[in-house]
DNA sequence: CCTTTCTTCCAAAGCGCTTTAATTTTTGAT
DNA sequence: ATCAAAAATTAAAGCGCTTTGGAAGAAAGG
C-alpha cells in the first residue's frame, strides 16, 4: 500500500494524507485521526527511498569499517559499539549502513558515500595517527563523529574518546604502588591513535616515577589472543623478566595469562596482569570479582553516545564540534598483587 | 553533480547518458566513451535513492540482529560473519543495512522492512527452534537466507548451516576414544537451533556408545566466558566430576579452562576440553598448535557464502530454495588427552 | 450582507533517476 | 537518387513521496 492508494481509499488527496501523517498543522484533527487509523490498519509505511528523494535526507548513518586485506582481523569491540549505536539510531528512526572498505580505498569510499547520497552522517572508526580521513570529511561536508581521536590533526572536529593515556598511566601507577618496576606493555598497533595514547600514558607514569623503561618489554601488534600470548612469552624469556603485564584488551590479556600459566607461574602472585576492559557483552571481566584488574570503559556506551552526538550534529550543524572524553574506572581484580620479593 | 548536470555539460540527453553509463547497447560507442570519461572526471555517482526509486531495487541487504533487552548480549561471531558477508556485498555493489530489533518486535520489523522497501533481501540470524520468522518471510515475499536452520519448520527455505550435530557427535566420539566416559556439555541457549542440534549430537554419540548421560553434566546458557566458568565450576563440584568438557565456543571454553585451572587441574591431562571453534579473527585457536582441541568451521566463510546465496536468490528467485551444509574439521590440540585412570 | 481572515483541502511540481515510445540520423540495398 | 531498415538520440512519463501555491468554504468583523 502506497500513499496514492491510501489517499484514494480515504477519498482524500495525497497532500492531506502525507501532511496528516507527518503531523503538519494544516489538517483537521478529525481527518487526521481518520487518516492515522487507516494508515495503521493498512500497515502503511512510506517508502524510504521516495521519502528520502523528496526530502533530501537519507535517514541513514554510515559506518565505514576499515578492513585490511593483509591482516584481515575484525575488531572485537566493533560488535558492541555497533549495538550501542544501533539502539540509538533505531530510537530516532535512523537506519544504519555498514561498509567494509579496504585499506587505501578509503578516500574514494567516503566521497562516494557523499555523492551517492546514501547517508546523512558517518562514524569514523579506528582513527590512525594523523588520520587523513578527518580533513577529508570536513572538506566533503558530511557530518561525522570520530570514535577516538587523531593526535596530529589540528583542525577541530567532533569526537568521543576514552582517556586512554590516563587509563594506562593510572594502571602503571597502580602497579608501581604494588612495587612492580618491570612492567611489560602488550599494546595494540601503535599507528592506531588509541594505542599510541596508551603507550604515552605508560611512558609518562614511568617518567614521573623515575623508573626506566626497558624497550624490550614493549610489544605492539594486533590485539588478539595469540599476539598477547606470543608477546608475553617473549617477555618471560627475557633475562630479567617482567613482574607485571599491561594488556590492551581482555582478549590479549587472556593470551598473556595463557603464557604465564604455561610457565607454571601464578597470575596475581608471581605475575600481575592489568588489562583494558571494554566491557564486551560476550566477554565480561568476571561476574562478581573481576578476573583481571582493569581499567574499564564501556564500548557499548561509547557507541550510544557517539550516535547521539552525530544525530545532534545532523540536526544542528552549528552546535559542533562536539567533543567528549570518557574517564575510565580502575577495578581491582584477582590478577594483580604485590611484586614478588627479588631473589 | 547529478545526471542532469552531466548531460547538459555533454550536450546530450539524460537518457543517453544514463544508458551509456549502464551499458545499454543502444548508444554509440564513441559517445559512450566520451560520457564515461566525463563521468569519471566529474566523479559522478548516481544518487542511490533516486536510482532505487526508479528501478524498484534497493541494492541493499538487511541484517536483523535480535537483541533481547533482558540479557543484552551481542553475538561474538556476529562481527566475523558480517565481515564475510560485507565483502561479498561490496563486490556486487550492494549495501548492507543493520537493524537491531528487540525480542518480540520481530514480526513488525520484518514487515516494515518490506513495506518501506529498504532492502532487497535479508539474512536471518540465530534461528530459534521452530522459528516463526521463516513462515513470516515466506509470506511477506522477501528473499532471505537463514544462517542456521529451524528444526521444526517443515516448509522449504534457503539456509546455510554448519553440521552442528555431526560436529558434536564427532567430538564426543573422539573423547570416548580417549576413554572419557563422563563428559560435561557446556552448551548455548537450547532454544537456539544450533545449540539444540549440538546437544542431539552429543546425545546420539552417547547412545551409540551405550554410555549413559548424567543430566547434571549438561549445561545451557549464554555463550560467555562467565557462563563457561560457572558451569564448569558446578560440574567440577559434582561428587563424580567429569573428566572432559565440550564447550560451545572458544569463549566458553576459555571460561571452562579458567575454572579447571582454578582447581589446580591441568588441561589436557587431568581434564580434557573440546570446543567448537568459529575461527574468529580476533580469537584464533592458537597459531601453530591449536590451543584447544576443536571442531572447526569458519564463520567468516559462512558469511560470505550466505551472502552469495542470497544475491543469487535475488537475481533468480526460481533457483531457490538453496541449502548448504558445511562440514566441520576436527583438529586436535593441547587441551585433550586420555582420561586419567580412575582411582 | 459583504468583505476579510482562517481553516482545510487539493492540484501539480519536483526530488534524480530509468525506461517507454517516438523521432532523427545513418546505413545500405536497389 | 530513393526508400526501408537499422542505429542513435531524445522527450516525456513514472517511481512514491513532500511541498509550494492556490482554492473553496467557514468563521469573523464591519
Amino acid at each position: 500500500m502506497n500513499l496514492k492508494q491510501l489517499a484514494e481509499k480515504l477519498g482524500l488527496s495525497q497532500t492531506t494524507v502525507s501532511r496528516a501523517l507527518n503531523d503538519y498543522p494544516e489538517v483537521n484533527e478529525e481527518t487526521r485521526a481518520r487518516i492515522k487509523k487507516a494508515a495503521i490498519e493498512n500497515f502503511y509505511r512510506p517508502n524510504t527511498r521516495a521519502k528520502s528523494l523528496a526530502t533530501g535526507l537519507s535517514m541513514t548513518i554510515g559506518h565505514l569499517i576499515p578492513v585490511s586485506t593483509k591482516h584481515e582481523i575484525v575488531n572485537p569491540i566493533f560488535a558492541d559499539f555497533i549495538a550501542g549505536a544501533g539502539e540509538t539510531y533505531a530510537r530516532h528512526g535512523y537506519d544504519m549502513m555498514l561498509s567494509l572498505v579496504e585499506d587505501g580505498n578509503e578516500e574514494r569510499a567516503y566521497r562516494e558515500l557523499k555523492a551517492k547520497g546514501s547517508v546523512d552522517g558517518i562514524i569514523v572508526h579506528s582513527p590512525k595517527m594523523g588520520d587523513a580521513r578527518i580533513a577529508l570529511l570536513a572538506e566533503i561536508g558530511l557530518p561525522f563523529v570520530v570514535h577516538g581521536r587523531a593526535s596530529d590533526v589540528t583542525a577541530k572536529y567532533s569526537w568521543l574518546d576514552v582517556n586512554n593515556k590516563r587509563a594506562f598511566s593510572r594502571a602503571t601507577e597502580f602497579l608501581f604502588s604494588l612495587n612492580h618496576r618491570r612492567i611489560a606493555l602488550i599494546n595494540g598497533m601503535e599507528n592506531l591513535d588509541f594505542a599510541h595514547r596508551r603507550k604515552s600514558g605508560y611512558i609518562s607514569a614511568h617518567e614521573n616515577a623515575g623508573v626506566i623503561i626497558d624497550p624490550d618489554l614493549m610489544f605492539t601488534g594486533e590485539m588478539t589472543e595469540v599476539q598477547g600470548y606470543l608477546s608475553a612469552r617473549r617477555a618471560l624469556d627475557h633475562d630479567n623478566p617482567p613482574t607485571a603485564f599491561m594488556a590492551a584488551s581482555m582478549i590479549s590479556g587472556i593470551g598473556v595469562r595463557r603464557a604465564v600459566q604455561e610457565r607454571g607461574l601464578v597470575v596475581g602472585k608471581d605475575i600481575s596482569i592489568v588489562i583494558f576492559d571494554d566491557e564486551l557483552s560476550y566477554l565480561k571481566n568476571g561476574h562478581d570479582v573481576p578476573i583481571f584488574t582493569a581499567t574499564r570503559s564501556s564500548v557499548h556506551f561509547a557507541g550510544q553516545r557517539s550516535a547521539e552526538m552525530l544525530l545532534q550534529l545532523i540536526k544542528e550543524p552549528s552546535s559542533g564540534p562536539l567533543q567528549e572524553l570518557l574517564e575510565v574506572d580502575l577495578v581491582v581484580g584477582q590478577s594483580s598483587g604485590p611484586a614478588p620479593a627479588t631473589a
